[in-house]
DNA sequence: CGCCGACCTGAAATCGCCCTCAGAGGGAGC
DNA sequence: GCTCCCTCTGAGGGCGATTTCAGGTCGGCG
């Protein structure tokens, strides 16, 4: 999500919304925000009307020009019928007018991203060139696929999940396997064994060993 | 355009939509609203929450439920954060306080099915060189006709909806066969296999079997 | 250098998911 | 009632997945 200057609604707002789980870029003007969006490709961008450098309508105008089909939501104390609609003739997708709560803002982002079928991509877990789509249950390295069996998968991704981290044989017993303790961990060398095998023998090692600890998943 | 019970709007706003160039039709209640849309397939709909055989929210679940994705306006005079919010977790797209004026109405149904149409689904679904058309109940691969009984017309089609994604055999049975929970997975694999034998006998395979977790239909 | 424990590898043995088939039940049409 | 087709169920078996284990390798330490 980008957020527009919306200095107004605090960091209480923007911590808000990291916890629902957006990964927030800020832009201080409308000229950042264009600059940002070519760059970073946001799924959404939400944006105040009133930015120091002119007028969120008109940027917004110039991104749907431009063919940057970006949902667009204002936030805005303009509450006219006249500023709403031209709001959405620019090219908005949804106009919101203050003061508003967090709950109504985190509904309406979720209801446009839900429409525009952007919710998809966050079932992506990547390292490297290494990327496992939890959607799919696909894994490809450098854009070639990769079979993997269950526990094959389930170990990956929990790789994953805690990459540049060490993870000991117990935890990964437990998460991968639900044994609740002790257990064999000879399962788990033969495993990243395998994971080795179809992974790391081509492209720099991400699997590595930390002796007497665990395994880590890192880039290098 | 459907119109569902906003009878309080009165014949001016009818009369504005349809100068706006919007189809409107009528219903009068949910059950009502429900019928209409199977049959005439409006392409947006604006529903009072109000209505004299229930909530609208409850209608819209139930149509989300059963994989109407027709984008849902909800009317209301209720503006706490929770209706809002409820109104878009159950599938709304948009949520308009009374009293509104006709042009923001206007604004946020073209806004709404400005977005719905960049991410449009027509009733045809397709995955390489097979279709499904939902009109005609029609399903072809390369051209060649294939006869589906209804079960794996309605497997299929669950399938073609969630391209490129796995979906459990629980998920099919809720879906497909409308079992609640549990129930004999059995009956899943024997349809997969009639439909394997119907579709993937000729030309690349598209109906592949991810073990441990369930099935899903892509290109290669 | 030699020892020890930790880790890796391959292969065999077991497990269990999934595929297939045959047959029963049920509804529609004749 | 008879037939045909659709639907569902259960048994049997194949084969990929998982586990286990033995033997080899590696790294740290005195």
């Amino acid at each position: 999500m980008l957020l527009v200057d919306a200095d107004d609604m605090g960091p209480t707002f923007l911590g808000a919304l990291r916890d629902n789980g957006f990964e927030v870029t800020i832009a201080a003007s409308g000229r950042g925000a264009f600059g940002t969006v070519l760059l970073s490709k946001p799924d959404v961008i939400v944006m105040d009307v009133v930015l120091p450098d002119g007028d969120g309508f008109e940027i917004c105008r110039r991104m749907r020009s431009q063919d940057v089909r970006t949902p667009i939501l204002f936030l805005t104390a303009r509450d006219s019928t006249e500023d709403k609609v031209r709001g959405f003739r620019v090219g908005g997708d949804d106009y919101i007018v203050k003061p508003f709560t967090l709950d109504e803002l985190v509904a309406r982002v979720r209801a446009v991203l839900r429409r525009a079928d952007l919710t998809r991509r966050d079932h992506v877990l990547r390292c490297a060139d290494l990327e496992l789509d939890d959607e799919s249950y696909r894994v490809t390295r450098n854009g070639v696929a990769i079979g993997l069996s269950l526990t094959e998968y389930k170990l990956l991704r929990y790789l994953l999940l805690n990459q540049g981290r060490v993870v000991s044989k117990p935890q990964i017993l437990v998460h991968v396997w639900g044994y609740d303790s002790g257990g064999a961990g000879g399962n788990v060398e033969t495993y990243i064994g395998y994971l080795r095998r179809k992974i790391d023998h081509r492209g720099p090692q991400l699997i590595h060993t930390i002796r007497g600890v665990g395994y880590t998943l890192r880039n290098h």
